[in-house]
RNA sequence: GGCCCGGUGGCUCAGCUGGUUAGAGCGCCGCCCUGUCACGGCGGAGGUCGACGGUUCGAACCCGUUCCGGGUCGCCA
């Protein structure tokens, strides 16, 4: 039976305790974690967000009947004890905050009771994720849950008083919008009053953050919750919490420094590492070219190199094929691997392929100096020890090459490099490489839609030196846009932004806009633009992203209090979920019958 | 949409090449125990092996389909 807590009141939490309380009553409350009865004496160990504190009932001290109590006890209870603290007068439990104190309970109350939970509420659970997912809320009661929870709260506390601190404004902007087709999939919500009408939930606060620089408010910032409807990732949650800014009257440098203080803060804060500024920068295609990635995890070397040009009048087919359409060789050097057995290379071969590869050639440099190699035989002695020289190979190291179109081969060697680097153990735990990758490309060009896609957003201003390029060659358009990485996590990015009418116009056109269209999916932008805009740029963070990265966590499920899992319906409320007929009458929708 | 991994008492797992009645640890229930803290002792309950179909004298195990979860490629301006 539930008890009430009136004339209770709860004085400190579990291991807000310590010896300093000695001989102070209190009142503590909470779970119990564990009961154990030695008959004449019963300790329990009771479990609040800070921690556990031990409890001792013996019926000399707290009567019969919360003796009897205390008896029933099972994990999971919720309650209330009234009781003093006290040395331990047995042994001391160094593995608490709490271990060398207890409190003596004078009297218990069972507020509330609980069934058995399905799996022990304990520090790292071995229970499978789809069932944590379904008790979601037991799950949160996990310390290592709890923690992750709470630093998390930190975080969006700490870096609210900062940006605060430095003149920036804390403004919402609507989550029921307008869809714009551009970029990852909306997700839609219909709207009763314009029947066949739909509001989309916002991909980012974009939009709305810059025609706040056009009413003046010169530094945004919001903890914006942002919704894509894709597939989902370990890192990719289809509703995720950006920390989202702009500025007025600002360049790239002045977004870089307030955020690269920003980030030292954080990271001192709340992981007690020391971040130095100035972060180290990487052009887009210097991070392309060493690590084949736009977000390079620098935690390691192993970078790419280049042999396009070592290799080009050698007869293997391959090779020469790849660079005849255009395309690059480049290879990684692993050292010290040119004893890796063949179906270990085999099975990076096949890793490869993941990535569109259509294979890895590779060249072991055997202690002796002799080469084993599946292309030896299309080269000359002059060529391979030219090749092994470009990639500074030495006896000893396993040499592995792609050849295919320049991003393609990009994309394997960058993959496959992280994946030699963890199957080696290559890449130290304790090691926070933050950078900058600048200087992206304004342009992406779609093969599936024969056009020039933004590869940042339409409203990103191109380099000034390279304005020229766009009526000549857009694809070579570098844009105003920076990424903050960490150990390979993309954990934002942002860019400045057009605010000159003739150079949005000419982005529009190149990314095959009418004006018309221009103007029915963003006109309202285009009008702020006509009165009166400040030069502006921004950025925004994955906060959840950067969380897994404080708490140390595996998957963002373990920052978010009420994840979604892969296919995006929610296991404890089994949302996404069919409405009634009712309710779809009144939002003027038809569902079609499914097929079969 | 493709590929890979997993699903066996409440939890975590074992279960060989298909062969009697499917096991273990933890948890749970009962009794005992006045210094435990991974408490201990004695006793006990609990499983349509994710589901459906097939092969077989016989299926947790092999085959097919499907459901659920995870990872990943595509996708994510």
């Amino acid at each position: 039976m539930a008890e009430s807590m009136t004339g209770l009141k709860r004085s400190h939490r579990c291991t807000e305790l310590s010896e300093v309380n000695i001989g102070q009553e209190v009142t503590v409350m909470g779970w119990v974690q564990k009961s154990r009865n030695k008959g004449g004496i019963i300790f329990v160990d009771l479990r609040d967000r800070s921690g556990i504190l031990q409890l001792i009932f013996e019926e000399s001290d707290c009567g019969k009947e919360s003796f009897a109590k205390a008896e029933r006890l099972r994990s999971e209870f919720v309650i209330a004890v009234i009781g003093q603290v006290e040395a331990r007068s047995g042994a001391s439990n160094p593995n608490l905050k709490t271990g060398s104190i207890e409190v003596r309970a004078k009297g218990l109350r069972i507020l509330a009771e609980s069934e058995t939970p399905p799996f022990p509420i304990e520090e790292n659970s071995k229970t499978k994720e789809e069932l944590r997912l379904k008790y979601r809320y037991l799950d949160l009661r996990r310390p290592d849950i709890q923690r992750n929870i709470m630093t998390r709260s930190q975080a969006a506390i700490l870096t609210r008083a900062f940006l605060a601190e430095e003149g920036f404004l804390e403004i919402e902007t609507p989550t029921l919008i307008k869809s714009t087709p551009e970029g990852a999939r909306d997700y839609l919500v219909p709207s009763r009053v314009h029947p066949g009408s739909f509001y989309a939930l916002p991909q980012s606060p974009q939009l709305f953050k810059q025609l706040l620089m056009c009413s003046g408010y010169d530094r945004y910032f919001q903890l914006a919750r942002c919704y894509r409807d894709e597939d989902l990732r370990a890192d990719r949650q289809p509703e995720f919490t950006q920390i989202d800014m702009e500025l007025s009257f600002v360049n790239e440098e002045d977004v870089m420094d307030v955020n690269e203080r920003l980030i030292q803060k954080l990271f001192k804060e709340i992981c007690n590492v020391d971040v130095a500024l100035p972060l180290p920068r990487l052009t887009w295609q210097e991070a392309m070219d060493r690590f084949g990635s736009d977000k390079p995890d620098m935690r390691f070397g192993m970078e790419l190199r280049d042999v396009s040009q070592v290799v080009k009048d050698c007869e293997f087919a391959v090779f020469k094929g790849a660079l005849e359409q255009g395309g690059a060789v480049r290879g990684l050097c692993v050292e010290g691997q040119a004893g890796m057995p063949r179906k270990k290379i085999d099975a990076l071969v096949e890793f490869a392929k993941g990535y569109g590869a259509k294979g890895l050639a590779y060249l072991a440099i055997q202690p002796d100096g002799a080469y084993k190699s599946s292309f030896a035989k299309f080269m000359t002695p002059q060529q391979l020890s030219a090749l092994v020289e470009a990639m500074g190979g030495k006896p000893g190291d396993l040499l592995l090459f792609a050849a295919d179109k320049k991003d393609l081969v990009y994309n394997v060697l960058g993959a496959l490099r992280l994946e030699v680097a963890r199957q080696l153990d290559l890449i130290p735990e304790d090691s926070w490489k933050f950078l900058w990758v600048t200087e992206f490309p304004l342009l992406e060009y779609s093969e599936e839609e024969d056009r020039y896609v933004a590869k940042h957003h339409p409203f990103t201003m191109p380099m000034d030196e390279d304005l020229p390029l766009l009526d000549t060659n857009p694809g070579a358009v570098r844009a105003k846009a920076y990424d903050i990485v960490l150990n390979g996590t993309e954990l934002g990015g942002g860019s400045v932004r057009i605010h000159q009418a003739d150079i949005q116009s000419k982005m529009l056109e190149i990314l095959g806009f009418t004006p018309e269209r221009a103007n029915e999916q963003f006109g309202f932008l285009l009008e702020a633009f006509k009165y009166g805009v400040p030069p502006h740029a921004g950025l925004a963070y994955g906060l959840d992203r950067g969380g897994v990265w404080m708490v140390g966590a595996d998957s963002i499920r373990d920052v978010i209090a009420f994840p979604k899992v892969k296919d995006a319906s929610c296991l404890m409320s089994e949302a996404p979920a069919p409405v009634d007929e009712k309710q779809l009458e009144e939002l003027g929708i038809a569902v079609a019958e499914e097929e079969g």
